[in-house]
RNA sequence: GCCGGUUUAGCUCAGCUGGUAGAGCAGCUGAUUUGUAAUCAGAAGGUCGCGGGUUCGAUUCCUGCAACCGGCACCA
């Protein structure tokens, strides 16, 4: 039998029988070893205890401690164990898969009748009692007949397909938790005793397509969290409690930023203080264009589908437009028209006024452009994803040879914007050419490698959705979460040649002859409405004095002082900051409340001893107690503090 | 669009098995002139999401629709 040599953490080396498991490694270690052991890790892969080593590497032993691996086996043994719990209180439920994901995992189930809130009590003991058997685990390998043959005796179809998936020739891995089975790539733990059963809590079911077809059965997706241990679940749950009260909508209402009603579903009603944010973004976003060599147009909002049909979206996206037409009794002509779902077939009609040189390339034109898209219902979410919203859009027109400098100006462009707004942590992602396209592979080729190197020579690592991209270009989608972590697309940048193309743009090159440009269409912000849906819950509703609504409210303490506080608020709008008065007949603990509780960035309290000294009391928002300060140090202050980014 | 859930006053929420609704806060009126996160009192406020059905009677039961929430699918 041959011999493997395992490396340790320390550095230190043994020699082992080719074919020793990792518990056998353990137990050769120390025996308190062998029993805190739940999982190794060779050359950075996590593998089972049972399994055995077949060549040399580096090892080390996983215990509880090792808070990644732990949390990947515990959340992975509770899917198995849960899959077990349903199977056990309803027989008649089918499996599929379960993996892990953040915070805990989840497990897809083909049932007649879907799992009711209620169910999920039920399924949370019956894992317990599972957890308390301390059954052992323990797994085998099989090959593909055996397993197709036992899946169809068993009369779990979806695994029959899972095992008719993976390809010919690769042995199977089965575990057993107790008598329950699964097919399941591991690794696992060594007993179902080992699992934190005060750690975990079912959180929710929801419908999901089988295999993420939605031309596929949808299945029941029960969703779980888990933990090492009982502090660790619930310091995660006031983690969702604390994020809860982060979230746009209720932030929106509680700030009075804008509102949404049945009547116009996707749509928002800007109230004067989220107006306020928007134009205020939108002054700093033109301000920055123009510096970033944009040119700025506006364009219909209303077209004629012929334009669509010639851009090729009424045959791709008709069913997601808006359709308008006229009331046929009293037009003189039936005409078909579509509000625009997007800006750029109509700034390639700018584009092709008058004859463009190849000197007039890279051409950046931008608009603020509202556009209407009539997405499914069950995608609308608050501010975030709505059905009329306006794009920071802009299409640069440019030759393949400047997508990539331009590609990396714009990166850089949209790093800087990023980081006056707040924003340090946002992802890349380049997606690439899908499976339908048109453009030959290296065309594709050249294009996807000008991103990719743009992006490393703007200093940014990105990751690769493969098959994400249009049909007619790559595209890289620049990332912010919001409050509870999930994932939104805000920036973009998409390399398109398709529609130049069939819109007939075209340029007089140095030659002398007609040359076709490139479009890239470009977003910094995406929509303002997602923006700043995000922009709120980021900041949990404390946005920097510049972009914040009411800037300062001032408050009176006694009525005396009501004149002094008009003269203040009169004061500070001269100064260009967004004062209000508050001098209702209110106690001053009252007012700090409330505006507190509204995000006022800076609450004035104003007495008898300020009106005598032309003083202010200052109190800044999550800030205890106030300082006394001369009201023209205190205005100028704020001025500076106010003023946009951009301009300091 | 699909699966599940929800919808009662401006907001947050009560309302057992059917007998036309209740609280706190906000708003209004009055008193109070107050020093940094809720002063007191009074009156008022609801077609119980919308439509249909069952019933003597529906906020409650059934049904259709809509919006919203959580996922899935979608996101030019």
């Amino acid at each position: 039998m041959s011999q493997i040599s395992l490396t340790f953490p320390d550095g230190a080396s043994r020699d082992y029988p080719a074919g020793t498991t990792a518990a056998e490694v353990a137990a050769s270690i120390a025996p308190s070893l062998a029993r805190n052991a739940i999982s190794a890790t060779l050359d950075g892969n996590h593998i089972d205890l049972a399994w055995p080593i077949q060549s040399s590497g580096r090892i080390a032993i996983n215990t509880m401690k090792d808070a990644a691996p732990a949390l990947e086996l515990i959340r992975h043994d509770l899917a198995h164990v849960m899959a077990r719990a349903v199977q056990e209180l309803w027989p008649d439920v089918k499996v599929t898969i379960g993996p892990v994901r953040d915070y805990g995992w989840f497990y897809d189930f083909d049932r007649a009748e879907p799992f009711t809130p209620e169910d999920l009590g039920a399924i949370e003991a019956k894992m317990k009692q599972i957890i308390a058997a301390r059954d052992p685990v323990r797994t085998e390998v099989w090959d593909r007949d055996r397993a197709i043959a036992h899946y169809e005796a068993a009369g779990e179809p979806f695994k029959v397909e899972l095992v008719n998936r993976i390809p010919e020739g690769q042995d199977l891995r089965m575990y057993w938790h107790g008598d329950w089975q699964d097919l399941c790539r591991g690794p696992h733990l060594q007993s179902t005793g080992q699992l934190p059963a005060d750690a975990f809590r079912l959180t929710h079911v929801a419908g999901a397509y089988w295999l993420g077809d939605n031309t596929r059965p949808m299945l029941q997706r029960i969703y779980g969290v888990a933990f090492r241990n009982r502090d660790e679940l619930k310091a995660h749950m006031t983690m969702l409690e604390e994020a809860a009260k982060r979230d746009h909508r209720k932030l929106g209402r509680e700030m009075d930023l804008f509102h949404m009603q049945e009547e116009a579903p996707g749509q928002v009603f800007w109230h004067p203080n989220g107006w306020t944010i928007y134009v205020t973004l939108q002054d700093y976003m033109r301000r920055q264009q123009r510096r970033g060599g944009y040119v700025e147009v506006n364009t219909p909002q209303v077209v004629s589908r012929k334009l669509w049909e010639e851009s090729g979206h009424w045959e791709n996206y008709q069913e997601n437009m808006f359709i308008v037409e006229v009331d046929e009794e009293h037009a003189r002509e039936k005409t078909v028209n579509a509000l625009k779902p997007m800006n750029c077939p109509c700034h390639v009609q700018v584009f092709n006024v008058g004859l463009k040189s190849y000197r007039d390339l890279p051409l950046r034109m931008a608009e603020f452009g509202s556009c209407n898209r009539y997405e499914p219902s069950g995608a609308l979410h608050g501010i975030m994803r709505v059905r009329g919203f306006t794009q920071d859009d802009a299409h640069i027109f440019c030759t393949e040879d400047q997508i990539e400098p331009e590609t990396k100006k714009f990166i850089e462009f949209l790093a800087m914007i990023y980081a006056d707004l707040g924003f340090d942590n946002w992802k890349v992602k380049l997606s690439t050419r899908p499976e339908k396209r048109i453009g030959s592979d290296e065309s594709w080729d050249r294009v996807e490698a000008a991103l990719g190197n743009a992006c490393r020579a703007a200093g940014y690592d990105y990751e690769i959705q493969d098959g994400e991209g249009a049909f007619y270009g790559p595209k890289l989608e620049f990332v912010l979460t919001d409050a509870i972590g999930r994932d939104w697309q805000c920036g973009t940048l998409q390399v398109d040649p398709n529609l130049p193309e069939r819109l007939d743009a075209s340029y007089i090159g140095e030659d002398g002859q007609k040359h076709r440009p490139v479009m890239l269409h470009r977003a910094v912000l995406g929509s303002f409405e997602r923006f700043i849906g995000i922009l709120i819950e980021s900041h949990a509703g404390k946005l920097p004095l510049w972009l914040a609504p009411r800037q300062v409210v001032v408050a009176s303490i006694v009525s005396d002082a009501d004149d002094y506080v008009h003269q203040v608020v009169a004061a500070l709008t001269q100064a260009g900051i967004r004062a209000e008065a508050d001098t209702r007949n209110e106690k001053i603990n009252y007012k700090v409340r409330e505006h507190s509780l509204g995000k006022v960035p800076v609450i004035m309290a104003v007495g008898m001893k300020e009106v005598e000294g032309r003083t202010v009391s200052i109190r800044r928002l999550d800030q205890q107690g106030s300082r006394v300060v001369p009201l023209d140090e205190a205005i100028a202050q704020l001025a500076d503090e106010a003023t946009p980014p951009d301009l300091r």
